[in-house]
DNA sequence: TCAATAGTGTCTGTGAGACACTATATC
DNA sequence: GATATAGTGTCTCACAGACACTATTGA
């Protein structure tokens, strides 16, 4: 039989940015410039270039839209590659990443040009968002949750310093349910490479000053932390 | 700024298929009749076609593969996309996908045309594989073993009926590591919706005759199977 | 002193691991 | 009977969940 060629096709990495403010999860969205999809909210993304891994592409991506160094944590979530899912006539196919920020003061929440939004997760997954960057968001979101469970990557939602009830904070806003205070701090302390005291303490307003940690050299953790049944 | 052209690609769909023969760990692995690496033993996979999803890509190949339905496990791997993975001129970009077939009599251990083999795994790692295929390989089977763990998957090594014995040796020989009968037996039969009695029993040689069971309603396995530490 | 937040003690239930025991088949 | 394989009982330890308790600060 005659071989035909293959067909040439465009990727794309999108990236679902994830961070905590005001104790809430939230989502970086892009107003769309251009067609298609004209002024729909989107996930950042670009084209994958030459020379290029798409691992490179989203880091690359990453840095330009929040002006944050490229040591963020990155983690695939899937394919996008349903015919249609982009109108135009070479066919774009995209690889979805999760990446977690720190909750930090934002320059513009995002150095780039196109208007950068942090948009609380509720709201993005209820809205109409751009290509199927709503279903590439729930999945990421899925994969977050279960993240959470199984790794210690919920230190890079924090600052280098943090305090065990900053933590808590981070897993009770990506899961969305209140996690029991003393049974949390003593999982994430006797935990093995979780976390390690600084030595300092950092006064919490009123009350009884709060210890302060930094990350430590695990990434998986296990056993693993169990999420509320409500929340699967 | 002049924006440059995306690049154009090709896509392609590799597999890892794993089955399970005389209580191994097998992979099927084909040997390559073109350049490049030809010779050297691969992945099956092919290119992404007009109007098809790249899962599939990866089902019509499996079908072409196996000969077996579509209805098998298909779960994404990864995205392999360093520059000079392929030394075509045009840059060939593939996703890795995890089969499972179940251990039954093979027509000629796939009905393509092309050298098929079923491999035992650890002589599969440990060879020289087709362009980053070792590689692929390696992550897979790690996330097979970490399957495992979370879901009922295993059961699709199995045929329509089965018993624990013959479910239980499907864990050993992916984590290649003995697991306790009695503790197996125990998990997997309270697990709700992982199996269920047919009512059937199948003499086992010598000794008592084991029940038979069939897969149930249940995917995912909460809590997990834990697995030997020696394994991770 | 009280309010507020951080951290500990302790009891209970579930389930994994180890391994002895019972059940049912062939020879 | 002996042997082989399937399946159960049971003890111990680790740990999650619930929640009462103590500790340390500011007002």
């Amino acid at each position: 039989m005659a071989s035909r060629p293959p067909l040439l096709v465009n990727l794309t990495a999108d990236l679902v940015i994830f961070t905590i403010r005001d104790a809430r999860l939230h989502v970086l969205l892009v107003e769309r410039g251009n067609e298609p999809y004209r002024g729909l909210p989107a996930l950042p993304g670009g084209f994958l270039r030459e020379g290029e891994s798409i691992e490179q592409t989203a880091r690359r991506e990453l840095a330009e839209e929040t002006g944050l160094g490229d040591d963020l944590h990155l983690e695939l979530v899937g394919v996008y590659s349903a015919p249609g899912r982009d109108p135009r006539p070479v066919r774009v196919i995209t690889t979805a990443f999760l990446a977690i920020a720190p909750d930090l003061p934002w320059p513009t929440a995002g150095s780039d040009a196109s208007a950068a939004h942090w948009t609380p997760v509720d709201e993005a997954v209820a809205a109409s968002l751009a290509f199927d960057h709503g279903e590439i968001l729930r999945d990421a979101l899925e994969q977050a949750r279960t993240s959470l469970q199984h790794s210690t990557i919920a230190v890079e939602f924090c600052a280098p310093e943090f305090t065990i009830g900053e933590l808590r904070d981070v897993y009770e806003a990506v899961w969305g349910h209140p996690v029991d205070r003393a049974n949390f701090h003593r999982k994430v302390t006797q935990a093995e490479g979780f976390v390690e005291k600084t030595g300092e303490k950092r006064p919490s307003g009123a009350g009884r000053p709060s210890v302060l940690y930094r990350a430590g050299d695990a990434t998986v953790l296990e056993p693993p932390m169990t999420r509320p049944v409500s929340t699967r």
